[in-house]
RNA sequence: GGGCCUAUAGCUCAGUUGGUCAGAGCGCACGCCUGAUAAGCGUGAGGUCGGUAGUUCAAAUCUACCUAGGCCCA
């Protein structure tokens, strides 16, 4: 008699090979026939809310792996809170205005660009942006992510561009927005202000010249023994036609100063670079004085070399020692730091030179002459006046217009700003800071360090595409107009025809019928400035947060790359106190970036990129999603193929452990058959507790974003606990019982709640297959149609005392050891099969009181899976003998098993057969004889 | 150059307020099984915690510096 024939075993159609890159389209196909995500959000309306606000991807190029790790841990987030039982929406959007796709189009234009309307570009634009929106649309569902896909925001509708000028004409009518100078690349050719995009960078050659400035007034001796008649601030700049417009000397506060004396003058520079000047000077007969720090020299005024103005000695850490003499030329008109430093001391933006290069009329001296060709006049006046201490030429890195290729210059031009400072606007800004939770809470620091050190918010562009920055000024009178009507005008045509129509209409036409400024005046120019993108996506929380009977205001939370610590969090911040005097969210999650294997950042050149779309071609989705979770993205997390197949291989396992449940449940009805739990053998209800144990880390782990806490946590339990514990072990009697056996019904029962469980509990992680599993899960017909309109397993009443799993751990610990004994005979080629062994234990008194119960219910053997144990008082007549280390007093010794091998469950018995199952022990003829009844 | 952050076995992660020989799983090696079978089980070998110098009776855990790397600025 063939017994096997006689044994359930195993039997299910779900495939060990998953498959995933031809099964994963047909499951989201599964997704959206029944339009799962419509389903849970019918399901969610009237439950508490968690209002998750997604960040707007640009709406550029395919999605990179930073895109798809963001997405899926929002998914997660999403999909988990869900389960929970809150009403947790997902609605996507897109940054779609801005730079990189108005250059995209111009490319795409080449030299036809000029003859381009403004309205044209715009449209080109849209289009773009559009198809863009839709790539990348696509490319997000295929991650298995989500989302109200069918009803996106972005920031070129028509809507949302009316709350852009809407949130925007608040912070006008508050009077917080003002015309302000900054400095820009500005091309004199082309006439144009340059973003830092546009700038090329290539070597040009300029003057290199030190000036000496004379001390006028604040001198108190802070270096011994100078004259202050007779001495000078040196200062060094290779744009002698910026000298004009110099308004201050800057020194580092820390540096040391001394002075440099020479034919009776005193020359003060940073005293680690006076040596080299000497020599690069040439001075023989020069002499180093004594010293003092930068900021002992604060207050000391100069006198500008060739203009009748004072130029005062003031303090930036921006200087440095590496070229020069550490007292820096500063015109805060032509240059960044300069230009922040200006601020701080209150300087003028003044800027002498007008659109075309030109000095203005108002330069002594130089004015008419276009910039780069006053540097030799400059030069030589300060040579006859004296106050020229070296010239030389310099080849340097210096920018050039990306069109035209000329040398650009640096020039304040009329920007629009949002002040910082005024009403209290920043110190609210970090106060909302204090108030929100940062995951992680470094993201406090880092936020509000830059929002306490950042200059005004400049809010202007001078590009096409974009939102308007509607301001509509006097032509007479030059009054702003702030009226709210006038802005609720101007809101509702922006929302009726688009942000075009500020460019396509002439100003009176933006206006109420009538409208008439208090001057009494009907001409008004409208601004041809665009707004910061920033601004844009700024303002999300209103367009998205407000109005949508699925959200509400503030976000629970937001979640984006640490990168938004400067970009949207930090304008959303911005704009949300600016006109609500609070965050727009109460928690802000930040993950890391991604890097390649060995942790450097991926880049075409390095040649190390891995892009998102070929993982899902060669591993499946479900892969990226595994590895999002089994990694700590509070960092920079590493991808490579390496940890791909490593995790290709964990799921393997996984999913193994699903197709073991699931064939072993080929004939269980959780309706008819499941075991009550204080019915059950214990060691199954024992499981189902460590799946408890399990359920509530993982579920806690979820609600504080720790995701690869699951990832550890569950796999461990797939193999530590169930497959080389739990089913090891059970296997006996789910294959030899019959089938209708309380003791087979027991393990199927505990088998079936961990099953479903577990597809449950990782369904936000493994999406996908937690899907399939659902599909194939026995009673399914009473069940909701998918995995993720179900709600995690309520385990709560899975109670077990303590001493039991206290008992249990202890037993399983014992196992460890017994397993070790057994591998040194099984080296000795005594045993196999661990059933060949009969196994004896000298026990420790604690252990002993525990094991003898356990013996008493014949249970030990089938726990160790060896055909016998005895308890033995001593083994010290035994040889080889092994002593266990980890558990003192413990020792075991491994002999054959005496009998024969019975035939159908393998365990060897001794007791005398049967003559119907001479080869059967008599345990396997009791469950036949059952089975059979 | 500045701000914030990271650095534990080949890989991914644990290591509570500094205090028993630094843990897990995978991978690897060796072996078993052939009734989860392109599966399953067992045993074993791998780190002195990026480096240096300190604080301390005691440091992976605190401090400083250095190195490598990431984000954001300049």
């Amino acid at each position: 008699m063939d017994y096997k024939e006689t044994l359930n075993l195993p039997v299910t159609d779900f495939p060990m090979k998953a498959n995933l890159v031809h099964k994963e389209p047909e499951v989201l196909k599964q997704w959206e026939t029944e339009d799962i995500y419509g389903q849970i959000r019918k399901e969610s309306a009237g439950k508490p809310k968690y209002v998750f606000h997604d960040g707007p991807p640009y709406a550029n190029g395919h999605i990179h792996m930073g895109h798809a790790l963001n997405k899926i841990l929002k998914d997660f987030v999403v999909k988990f809170q869900s389960m929970k039982g809150f009403d947790a929406t997902f609605v996507p959007g897109w940054d779609c205005h801005g730079l990189p796709i108005e250059h995209q189009v111009g490319k795409e234009l080449k030299k036809k660009k000029q003859d381009f309307s403004k309205s044209e570009i715009r449209k080109l634009c849209r289009e773009y942006a559009a198809k863009f929106v839709d790539i990348q649309k696509e490319e997000f569902k295929r991650l298995g992510v989500f989302a109200s896909w069918d009803k996106p925001y972005l920031t070129m509708d028509y809507s949302y561009e009316a709350t852009i000028v809407r949130e925007f004409s608040k912070f006008i009518q508050k009077g917080m927005v003002y015309k302000g100078l900054k400095p820009v690349h500005w091309c004199t050719t082309c006439r144009t202000a340059l973003a830092e995009a546009e700038v090329e960078y290539d070597n040009h050659k300029s003057p290199s010249i030190y000036v000496k400035f004379p001390v006028k007034s604040g001198w108190n001796n802070q270096i011994q023994g100078l004259d202050d008649s007779k001495t000078y601030f040196v200062i060094w700049t290779t744009t002698p036609w910026t000298l004009p417009a110099n308004l201050a000397i800057c020194l580092h506060p820390d540096f040391e100063y001394t002075a440099i004396t020479h034919k009776g003058e005193s020359w003060v520079v940073a005293k680690e670079l006076a040596p080299g000047l000497l020599e690069e000077w040439d001075l023989q007969d020069a002499k180093i004085q004594g010293a003092c720090s930068g900021k002992d020299l604060e207050g000391v005024v100069c006198q500008h070399p060739f203009i009748d103005r004072e130029s005062p000695v003031i303090l930036g850490d921006h200087v440095t020692l590496e070229q020069g003499t550490g007292c820096v030329h500063t015109a805060p008109g032509h240059g960044q730091e300069d230009y922040i430093v200006g601020q701080k001391y209150g300087l003028d933006t003044y800027n002498p030179v007008d659109d075309a290069g030109v000095f203005k009329p108002i330069v002594e001296h130089f004015a008419g002459q276009f910039v780069t060709k006053a540097n030799p006049d400059i030069i030589e006046k300060m040579q006859a006046d004296g106050t020229l201490i070296a010239a030389s030429e310099v080849d340097h890195s210096y920018p050039h217009c990306w069109r035209c290729h000329q040398p650009i210059i640096f020039r304040a031009t009329a920007q629009w700003f949002i002040p910082m400072d005024k009403d209290g606007f920043r110190a609210k800004a970090l106060a909302e800071i204090n108030k929100t939770r940062w995951v992680p809470h470094w993201g406090r620091e880092r936020i509000y360090s830059m929002v306490e050190n950042r200059p005004d918010w400049c809010v202007s562009r001078q590009r096409a595409w974009g939102v308007p920055i509607t301001v509509l000024t006097c032509k007479k009178c030059e009054e702003q107009v702030t009226s709210p009507d006038v802005m609720a005008h101007i809101v509702k045509l922006v929302e009726q025809n688009g942000a075009d129509f500020w460019f396509e209409k002439e100003a009176e036409e933006l206006l109420p019928g009538g409208y008439k400024c208090s001057c009494g005046s009907a001409e008004f120019v409208k601004e041809m400035d665009i707004l910061d993108v920033w601004f844009d996506s700024g303002v999300s929380h209103a367009a998205v947060l407000e109005g949508n009977p699925d959200m509400q205001w503030p976000a629970d939370l937001y979640l984006e790359g640490s990168d938004q610590h400067r970009g949207w969090f930090h304008s959303s911040l911005l704009e949300s106190v600016g006109t609500r005097s609070a965050a727009p969210y109460k928690t802000v999650l930040t993950h890391g970036y991604v890097v390649d294997g060995k942790g450097k950042k991926m880049s075409k050149s390095a040649g190390n990129v891995i892009a998102p779309q070929k993982i899902i071609d060669q591993y499946g989705a479900e892969i990226l999603r595994l590895w999002v979770a089994s990694e700590n993205y509070r960092e920079d997390i590493r991808i490579s193929h390496e940890i791909l197949k490593r995790l290709t291989e964990a799921y393997r396992k996984i999913r193994n452990t699903f197709r073991f449940l699931l064939g072993n449940l080929s004939d269980f009805d959780p309706k008819t058959d499941a075991v009550p739990v204080d019915e059950m053998e214990e060691i199954d209800h024992y499981i189902l507790y460590r799946f408890r144990l399990v359920t509530e880390r993982v579920l806690k782990a979820f609600g504080d974003f720790e995701f690869h806490v699951f990832y550890h946590s569950f796999y461990n339990f797939c193999i530590v606990d169930l497959s080389a514990f739990y089913l090891d072990i059970l296997k006996d009697r789910i294959y030899t019982y019959p089938k209708n056996s309380r003791e087979r019904r027991s393990g199927q029962t505990a088998m079936y709640d961990l099953l479903r469980g577990m597809a449950q509990l990782m369904a936000p992680i493994l999406s996908f297959t937690s899907e399939e599993i659902w599909s194939y899960m026995p009673g399914r017909g009473n069940e909701v149609s998918s995995v993720h309109l179900s709600s995690f397993p309520d385990l709560s009443k899975v109670s077990f005392p303590d001493h039991l799993a206290s008992k249990w751990e202890k037993l399983g610990q014992l196992k460890g050891e017994v397993s070790k004994a057994l591998e040194l005979r099984r080296q000795e080629k005594m045993i196999g099969h661990s059933l060949d062994a009969l196994v004896r234990l000298e026990l420790p008194s604690d252990l002993k009181s525990i094991l003898e119960e356990e013996q008493k219910r014949d249970q030990l053997k089938y726990i160790f899976i060896v055909s016998a144990v005895e308890i033995a008082d001593s083994l010290e007549k035994e040889s080889n003998v092994y002593t266990s280390e980890a558990i003192a007093g413990l020792k075991i010794s491994v002999h054959p098993a005496p009998g024969s091998k019975c035939e159908r469950c393998w365990n060897y018995f001794v007791e005398e057969a049967t003559p119907e199952h001479p080869s059967v022990c008599l345990r396997c003829v009791k469950n036949l004889e059952s089975a059979k009844a």
